[in-house]
DNA sequence: CCCGCGCAGTGACTAAAGTCCCAGACTGCT
DNA sequence: AGCAGTCTGGGACTTTAGTCACTGCGCGGG
């Protein structure tokens, strides 16, 4: 037993997917997989390819999006270490239904597509982890498509800086503090709009005195008052 | 064995769903699930309730939407017989992620979550199919998001009215002739807007010429006219 | 040191979306 | 016939989104 097999049966037995799987099912499994790297801004796969295998990310971060004609991209999840990604098309046969970049230096091990529909047989019980896996993708593309279909962008990027707040914030003594987490390219990709929106919604907020912002260094001021206007308007 | 119980074999049977299992096998699941009856714009359940069972249509139409703080709803999706209706809460155990409404009088096939949960443990092609359902529905609802970020509601509605040209238009000496398959408002949730837009658009391509509206009643007289429209702006 | 490049901020403008409101047509019911 | 309810058409207006073009900053490489 290599060092490299090793290596991919513990990053198989940390994902979600098979996490309740044995330690001899895990290395069976990890004979199985082959290892891809991918550099900063590398694709995975294009939507309208067919799609043969399951991707899990054992290091880096993965965006999955969609393009338009006109060059604007909707971001649809960032997966990290531990996901898997598309495992959707894995079972139904069909393209992908989206595009996947590595947004840093990723590590995947790829299970083709018959492996593991042929061990989903074997295993109902992964089956059904699938499903719930399934089940949380399908729950966030709904809750996308209820942010384009009923918010403003200024609700949708208040909302993502509580969020960040929440998650990354710093109490300091002007209010939580943080960083966004990328470009405001990428933040208006996210929410489904351009970069000035972002731009001008954050000035606006600061114009408001409910934010500090310095370029990507953003200090909420006011959590009350800023979460108070997703109700409202 | 009861009349209703052969009924419910045979729905249980033309679901894409099930449409694999042997009779005995359709008769034992019949023998788990109950009938329920819905009048024109009942609930089937709503969003956040929690989920306790599989929804399958036997006879009706079932509108799955979402409704936001303001009154306004997006339609996810219109299901009709043989499909079945929200799969997966019934594997991941959180609540609904949307309402769903009977647009017509509807009978449906309810199966229990634990027993169609110990089903497909027992019967994985089952788990494989779900999979492949919910595939589906989770390309539709990538397709929704795209929709709604990257095009405006003309396009929509141009695109909403060469599908129903396509599947149920019939040629005339005028050109292409079909039924709106609902009212306005009906059409607005379903691309994601108010009943007005729908309205002056429709008034718009007319008076551009592709079209002769009255009300419901649509004539496309200019079909590659109106898919250019799709391309170009 | 300077050049190029990617990112952020901004002004001016256009277009699209949405709101409010009312009038008229049609349907079904009494 | 008359009434209530639903649906469509449309006028007038406000707000939001998006586009285009330009400025300026900061950083890394030649």
């Amino acid at each position: 037993m290599t060092a490299e097999r090793i290596d991919l049966a513990e990053v198989l037995g940390k994902t979600a997917l098979l996490s309740d799987l044995s330690q001899p099912e895990l290395h069976t499994l990890a004979t199985r997989t082959v290892r891809k790297l991918f550099n900063t801004g590398e694709l995975l796969f294009s939507e309208g390819e067919p799609c043969n295998g399951l991707h899990i990310i054992a290091r880096g971060k993965v965006r999955i999006f969609k393009t338009s004609i006109s060059g604007r991209e909707q971001v649809l999840a960032v997966n990290m270490p531990g996901e898997s990604v598309a495992e959707l098309p894995v079972f139904d046969g069909g393209p992908f239904p989206a595009s996947a970049m590595a947004t840093e230096e990723a590590e995947i091990a790829y299970i083709s597509r018959r492996d593991f529909q042929a061990y989903c047989m074997d295993h109902p019980e992964v089956a059904l982890k699938v499903l719930k896996v399934v089940g949380a993708r399908l729950r966030r593309l709904v809750g996308i498509i209820e942010e384009l279909s009923f918010t403003t962008v200024r609700q949708r990027l208040i909302s993502a800086l509580l969020k960040l707040a929440e998650s990354e914030g710093i109490g300091s003594s002007r209010g939580v503090e943080f960083q966004l987490p990328a470009s405001h390219q990428e933040l208006a990709n996210q929410l489904g709009t351009v970069r000035e929106l972002i731009s001008r919604n954050l000035m606006r907020l600061q114009a408001e005195g409910l934010l500090d912002v310095d370029a990507r260094q953003i200090v909420v001021k006011d959590m009350k008052g800023l979460s108070a206007l997703l109700e409202s308007t």
